[in-house]
DNA sequence: AGAACTCCTGTAGTCAGATACGGCTTTGTG
DNA sequence: CACAAAGCCGTATCTGACTACAGGAGTTCT
């Protein structure tokens, strides 16, 4: 395999590959005529890396864990409890989010008089012409 | 007041005032002797910032939400929606993986034989020591 | 042989939301 | 009046995970 039908089986694009290799989760494999030359064990770590990335984990936390021993369980689940532990905390702040968007949403939905609920519950103020115009171009 | 002043009673710093200035969220307001004073309603359009904040708008939404009309119920009603939509992915996405992670801890604790379940389930096959070294390298 | 594609290396840019810094003017305190 | 703290302005830097591009070499198709 070349860098391309790697990537292409790794789902990956072929900069991400090369990326990969300058961060070390990749080893760089031997040339043959000048070109990488891949085979199923690499495209097998390449999954590996995707799959713990979908797992939460940061490349960084990828790299020890691909340095690790196989028997090292210890590090192992120190690791996976930190990334639970901080799903968890992720989690709880976007309920709360998402509760506080929801009640405002349904006030809004429901109608009645006055200002809407939601602009209402970030009481936001009128804003002079210049800040605004200026708002707007960035934004566009 | 002046920038520290509302920076502190903002609980920002003076730099993401003027950050939010630039951006065109905050107004600047008018000048004594070169430096810029604030009264209440700025304080209040700031906190209304970092409220929407929390809620998880960005600060490109915020903008809009800045610019919006009291009485636009239905693009007001719409981002926050749209917000909701984006926090139930999220939070739906996190739960997956805290499952698959929470299985795999509890698993690893278990003990037995054999590799760990951690590192097994990302089945992170063995490394050359050249790539080992340039990972730690560059996690150091 | 020529076009089009893929590969190589190295460097730079992207996104959001800040955060930091240098160099200068203004303000407040002893 | 001296001196430090705070303000001002413009620009640069940070994080994480890529993504893009320049410019050259090798490969494959027609």
């Amino acid at each position: 395999m070349k860098i391309g039908d790697l990537a292409r089986a790794g789902g990956v694009s072929v900069e991400t590959v090369r990326f990969y290799q300058r961060r070390g989760l990749l080893s760089e494999p031997p040339r043959g005529a000048g070109v990488r030359r891949y085979g199923e064990s690499d495209l097998e770590r390449l999954r590996s890396i995707r799959a713990a990335q979908t797992a939460g984990f940061s490349l960084e936390e990828i790299a020890v864990l691909l340095g690790l021993d196989q028997n090292d369980r210890a590090t192992a689940r120190a690791l996976a409890e930190a990334r639970i532990a901080a799903i968890d905390e992720k989690i709880a702040t976007l309920q709360t989010m998402r509760a506080a968007l929801k009640t405002l949403a349904t006030d809004c939905a429901k109608g009645g008089e006055g200002p809407c609920p939601i602009l209402a519950a970030f009481s936001l103020p009128a804003q002079t012409g210049a800040a605004r115009r200026h708002a707007r171009s960035r934004a566009g």
